[in-house]
DNA sequence: GTTGACACCGTACATATGGTCTGATACTCT
DNA sequence: AGAGTATCAGACCATATGTACGGTGTCAAC
């Protein structure tokens, strides 16, 4: 199987992007055919197989307008939006779970939904509302909400949720090796660093952003 | 025309919105007769008028799912999102166009797509891409984007994007009235703020978010 | 009671639409 | 050149789907 998009699967998936951003629904095979120059509904009944073997968008079949944009489909488009799972609070010291599995069951939690903008093809990520103001220097207030992406390691200097074993809680901070020990160091001038040995301590996620509404 | 919704409206709006969230494309007429328990396609067509006279859903005629939906109808869906421009930068002292009339016609603008809980609601919201540092105590850093909402008016220590005429350019600002004068306050410390009358000061628009990617 | 508006039902129909078949054309590889 | 593959054109069919039309029961107004 070739990997590459000919121009014309190029062309139609173009179009069938926009064709979704004006109406809210996906084109017709006909529609298709006009829109592309196309002279036979055929081919492009064709190359939407061509497409969707591989992996840029799924049909149902028998059903007009059965068209979904997914995975590399979607990019540029106006619906590729993630839905995130806010996770609770951080840094008031509650234990906080992070999706491992995807725990999809529990319909409890909130959920955002992420525009591109700001998730910019990251997968998986999670949210955190942040509590209290030991980021306050780094420009994370309280009541922010903090985007994450899941890691289990990262570079001095990164912000990240960490999980420190001796105190069974997770908390936001600037990550800092130093030797086999680990620095934790909070962006309030009024708050100590804290110095817990690399073993004792796992980076839950990275902080990729921030938002804040007033 | 009454302006609410019967319990079977209300029943194939929510059908509506369930099913676009799951699939990409709006239900058929038949689908929403069988999701939501009507004897007849008559029916439904009958009710989708309805909902249509009433804006909260368009329907492109003789297409197949050709619903839309529009306003109010949008309320809980995921799709729910604004397209909002990304009108320039701020603070750098550039002039600044803000959107009076909807300059549709200008499509060289960058735009970005906004879920709504970042919205909330509020319309005809633009976009400002912050340079500098001058709110670097407010928590908005260099780099970050600003959410603002349309305003001509603004109420002490609120966050503005306001005009000077004497320099002519737009900056990001916090709003205080003294007297017939008008206080533009930075938030940072190594800078004054700016004392200007009244009425040579005009409010573009408040800030009601916040967003940063790393 | 009669009328009329309203919500609903059952059905029939035209067409919008996806799928398929047949064959043709271009391009590669041997 | 010949085999093989990818691509395309046009026609055709089955069905998915929007819409029109006639009919029923209810309820309030007159």
């Amino acid at each position: 199987m070739k990997n590459r998009l000919s121009q014309r699967q190029q062309r139609i998936l173009e179009y069938i992007q926009r064709f979704m951003d004006e109406h809210q629904y996906p084109p017709t095979v006909r529609d298709i055919q006009n829109g592309c120059e196309v002279s036979s509904t055929s081919v492009v009944d064709y190359n939407l197989h061509k497409l969707q073997a591989m992996g840029y968008l799924r049909r149902e079949p028998e059903v007009s307008r059965g068209i979904e944009l997914i995975g590399e489909g979607l990019k540029g488009s106006k619906r590729d939006i993630q839905r995130v799972p806010v996770m609770g609070s951080i840094a008031a010291g509650e234990p906080l779970q992070i999706p491992d599995a995807p725990s999809h069951a529990s319909e409890s939690v909130d959920t955002i939904d992420l525009p591109p903008f700001l998730t910019k093809d990251r997968q998986n990520l999670f949210a955190l509302r942040v509590k209290g103001t030991s980021m306050i220097d780094a420009l994370v207030a309280d009541g922010d909400l903090v985007l994450l992406e899941p890691a289990v390691d990262a570079n001095d200097g990164e912000m990240v949720a960490a999980w420190i074993d001796s105190k069974e809680e997770t908390t936001l901070k600037r990550f800092y090796i130093q030797g086999d020990m680990v620095r934790l160091q909070p962006e309030n001038a009024t708050m100590e660093p804290i110095m817990v040995p690399a073993k004792d301590v796992s980076v839950r996620g990275k902080v990729v952003g921030v938002v804040r509404t007033m």
